[in-house]
DNA sequence: AAATGAATAT
DNA sequence: AATATTCATT
């Protein structure tokens, strides 16, 4: 009886494949124009397996030859060698940190060994991140693949989803969501040569490296100041910038370098760090220049201890504000929070490393916090003696 | 010289 | 509108 045994223990095998193979080809399928062969390939795969499974009993199996059309011989327990069919997968990266992202709504109890599946990982060793197909005009069109999945020094995987989605006029605003939204992105995404690659053809195979230390742009010759590949700010880019920005104390304190340097983004330059800076610091303020003038009926902020605040609650702002202004400063809202708290005035000059170390204080979601700990001052000493009152003059 | 912010330029 | 580049200041 001991051939019970053995064919128990090989479906069994077989099953497990099978649920490996079909998960591997769910996440395939999203790159499906990327990499047709291997969709291919897996669903070959699948096919061989089933077979043996439908096959039952009977002794050994070796359907395999029907299509596959190279297996190496016949041996049925090919596949005993392919998977160790476990998710290993040490993610030992990822430093995601504070914004509520991920919705932990799991509720997706499988019968039993199901396994959790928490796709969305795989896909963040994409690259991409520049590169906007530019117009038909000159551009140096190098590189033809050579996606280089690199990383190399985790950009935090800006990547430019190519989803189609027509930009219906619902905008407004808006922000807001798209960001959060994103996360929704299992499309495609745009695989090319992202990397600037110093044109001149040949070699080139920088490899990785892409650190692009040498003067890839800019005039390397005298003459033609080709202007720079313009950097794409991508949802992730902009995520980390605001991040960054939050943790220098607001837009307005934060300075170009230092935002940079928390981004912790390779490649990204000072300059393009301004140049966002600088837009977003527009854009942030007065966001609705629409109808001004006379609506001086209600106040919409008042000035506490130096921090604009919604008249209706300043009472308890003193502190919150340190939440609400950095969690939502990053979303200029115009009518309700378009604040930013010079927070870190008095606060030592935090600096974390974006590595590790986050005391868990604010996980919060969407609700609210409301004075979980805050009172210190008494914002009500007229802080500045002449500050208020006198709104910014323009 | 290098960083920054505002003004331009594309 | 979004980036890049130039300009003036420190």
């Amino acid at each position: 009886m001991d051939n019970n045994h053995h064919h128990h223990h090989q479906f069994q095998k077989m099953q497990s494949y099978m649920e490996a193979l079909e998960e591997e080809k769910r996440k395939i399928q999203v790159f499906q124009r990327e990499l047709p062969l291997c969709l291919e390939l897996v669903n070959q795969a699948i096919e061989t397996c089933r077979q043996q499974l439908s096959g039952t009993t009977t002794e050994n199996m070796q359907g395999g030859q029907s299509q596959c059309s190279d297996q190496t011989s016949t041996d049925g327990p090919v596949l005993e060698e392919f998977i160790p069919i476990k998710r290993i997968c040490s993610a030992s990266d990822d430093e995601e940190e504070e914004e509520g992202d991920e919705q932990h709504s799991h509720k997706k109890s499988k019968s039993d060994g199901a396994a959790d599946k928490k796709k969305s990982d795989w896909l963040r060793s994409a690259q991409l991140w520049n590169q906007t197909t530019p117009g038909p005009t000159l551009q140096q069109e190098a590189t033809p693949r050579r996606v280089s999945v690199v990383e190399v020094t985790r950009n935090g995987g800006a990547f430019q989803p190519f989803l189609r989605e027509n930009k219906i006029p619902v905008k407004t605003s808006t922000s807001h969501d798209s960001d959060r939204q994103n996360k929704n992105n299992q499309s495609l995404i745009e695989l090319h040569s992202p990397v600037p690659v110093t044109a001149t053809s040949s070699t080139a195979d920088t490899t990785t490296a892409n650190g692009n230390g040498n003067g890839t742009r800019k005039e390397e010759k005298e003459g033609q100041t080709q202007r720079k590949q313009r950097r794409c700010w991508s949802p992730e880019l902009h995520r980390r910038f605001l991040q960054s920005l939050q943790q220098l104390g607001g837009p307005h304190v934060a300075t170009p370098k230092q935002i940079r340097e928390l981004m912790k983004v390779d490649g990204l330059t000072n300059d393009e760090v301004k140049s966002h800076l600088q837009k977003y610091r527009l854009h942030t303020r007065r966001p609705s220049p629409t109808q001004h003038g006379g609506n001086s009926q209600a106040p919409q902020f008042v000035v506490v201890g130096g921090i604009w605040v919604p008249p209706p609650e300043y009472a308890t702002v003193a502190a919150s504000t340190t939440t609400t202004a950095s969690g939502e400063a990053a979303r200029p809202s115009p009518s309700s929070a378009g604040v930013y708290a010079p927070l870190a005035i008095a606060a030592a000059p935090q600096q974390r490393n974006p590595s590790k170390d986050h005391s868990p204080s604010h996980s919060e979601g969407r609700g609210s916090h409301s004075a979980g700990d805050a009172h210190s001052k008494s914002p009500s000493t007229s802080s500045s003696t002449h500050t208020a009152t006198s709104s910014p003059v323009d």
